[in-house]
DNA sequence: CTAGATGCAAATTCTTTGCGGTCAA
DNA sequence: TTGACCGCAAAGAATTTGCATCTAG
């Protein structure tokens, strides 16, 4: 367990939310400069294989890290992307469900909530009270 | 609606599972020599916009594609990566229970069945079968 | 001391974009 | 005819890898 190690999951513990690589990295760096992102990567895999922290395959394109090892589910923002916990127990049974439903050897499953986290919620309503008192350019044709 | 579109469209429906991008493009390819993967992802796009096709975020990394728009959840290999559809609606109270459980604005919700493919999970027992006659040479240490 | 970890840069993988030529409506 | 579409090549974003150096145990 090396410095950057421990740095990285502290940074993960302490993060509000559950960070991407890159966020990971933009916190760390701020305790060690001259981390770079590759030992990042390198780390959260090793962290991974520890059973430190666990990756949330939530959506496409950026990994997501976590500290908390025990299975739960998420819910994702569609417009930032964040992803934060859901507080409740995952249905076990839903396995044993699907197990009699298709012919796969069921491992887990995986459950997340779409939709607009609290900010992003505020910032739409905020433009669409914008739009309603604005004169509407969209209708300008020509 | 082009000859690729159609040709891309056809070939989803087609498919056995649901495809990445460069699942569609091979098989594409084969009716279609000279099409190029930038088409692939652009009429993928297209498509999605015009309702015919839906994306799937399962899992990271790569993007699959499914003919059928309808919500409904699916199964993924951990081994091949093969998405596969599940034989039940969607549990629509999900949504409503969650709802009073977090601050988000629920808009759906995403569930996936982790687990071995039928043919992943032959392999793996040929290989275990192998490992139990074979000497077992991960236990010399020198 | 030494195996393993680090930092840097370059490579990979998946996806998107710019551009000149082409095709369907 | 012409605007949308195509193929090609090059750019981008996220992640991984090769390698020389360094460091924890």
């Amino acid at each position: 367990m090396t410095r950057q190690r421990r740095v990285i999951l502290e940074e993960i513990r302490r993060f509000d939310g559950h960070p991407t690589a890159d966020e990971v990295y933009e916190a760390v760096r701020k305790r060690l400069p001259r981390i770079s992102m590759s030992t990042i990567y390198r780390d959260l895999e090793a962290l991974c294989e520890w059973g430190k922290i666990q990756v949330l395959e939530v959506g496409c394109s950026k990994k997501h890290f976590d500290a908390d090892t025990n299975n739960h589910y998420h819910a994702r923002c569609i417009r930032c992307g964040r992803v934060t916990n859901l507080p409740v127990q995952p249905f076990t049974y839903l396995e044993q469900a699907f197990r009699d439903l298709c012919d796969y050897k069921v491992i887990g499953h995986r459950l997340e909530l779409i939709g607009l986290c609290p900010d992003c919620l505020k910032q739409q309503k905020e433009k669409q009270r914008q739009a309603a008192t604005e004169p509407v350019e969209a209708d300008k044709k020509g």
